[in-house]
DNA sequence: TTTGTTTATCGTATAAAAACGATAAATCAA
DNA sequence: TTGATTTATCGTTTTTATACGATAAACAAA
């Protein structure tokens, strides 16, 4: 059992979805604050700050990577992080429209 | 390992997660938009329109209620539900409210 | 070239989520 | 009372997420 049925629900259910699971972890809330505050944007910034071993911050910097919240260019050695304000604006702009079509609603509701 | 580290960051940060983590189901996502269409808000009437068995979908209720987002009723054998909307919509302005505060940092990226 | 620094990835272990069948509980209808 | 209907919960299985040590990779500096 537990077969993944992620896929059988439409499109636009899916992308909100993933967008809400990739900042469904505090760490990444600290992620993107720590990105917006800092100039420096570079991972063992991030790790000095959380309460998170090096490997696991990677981890989550990687899947705001994958979601394309965030972005980041490797300067030697190091590497720097920022967000990335186009996806992250259109990101936020979908989930609010989501929102305000429950919204448009509300006086049906039952109870 | 993987000991879980959530209660480590503050309390802001685990609020806006535990938010976003409950709308990080496509499921959710579609049981929210069922509840603001229809008027009845019956279980069975999820299920439904849902590709997922009965006790998924009263699952996934349970976790909906838990969080605040939906209230239920009983009546009778059937159990109604539909959106709390003073909730929904605190929750939201805090969601909005981190990402505007993120945006004030956003002259400040370096890559 | 060698050494040190920084980060990503691998492997692994544990915890949590997702999914559902079976069943219990509650109520309505006959 | 009996039977049908509806939903919640239990128990279980599978999948995914979380966390980190160890190590590899990539480069700067000596």
């Amino acid at each position: 059992m537990a077969i993944a049925k992620t896929n059988e629900f439409s499109q636009q259910e899916q992308d909100l979805a993933a967008f809400a699971k990739v900042l469904s972890h505090p760490a990444r809330i600290a992620i993107m604050k720590v990105l917006a505050k800092e100039n420096g944007c570079i991972c063992g910034r991030i790790v000095e700050i959380l309460p998170l071993a090096q490997a696991t911050v990677s981890q989550h910097l990687k899947e705001l990577k994958n979601a394309g919240l965030i972005k980041g260019t490797i300067e030697g050695p190091k590497s720097c992080y920022c967000i990335d304000w186009l996806v992250m604006e259109r990101l936020m702009k979908d989930f609010n429209g989501m929102f305000s079509s429950l919204q448009l609603q509300k006086e049906k509701s039952c109870c």
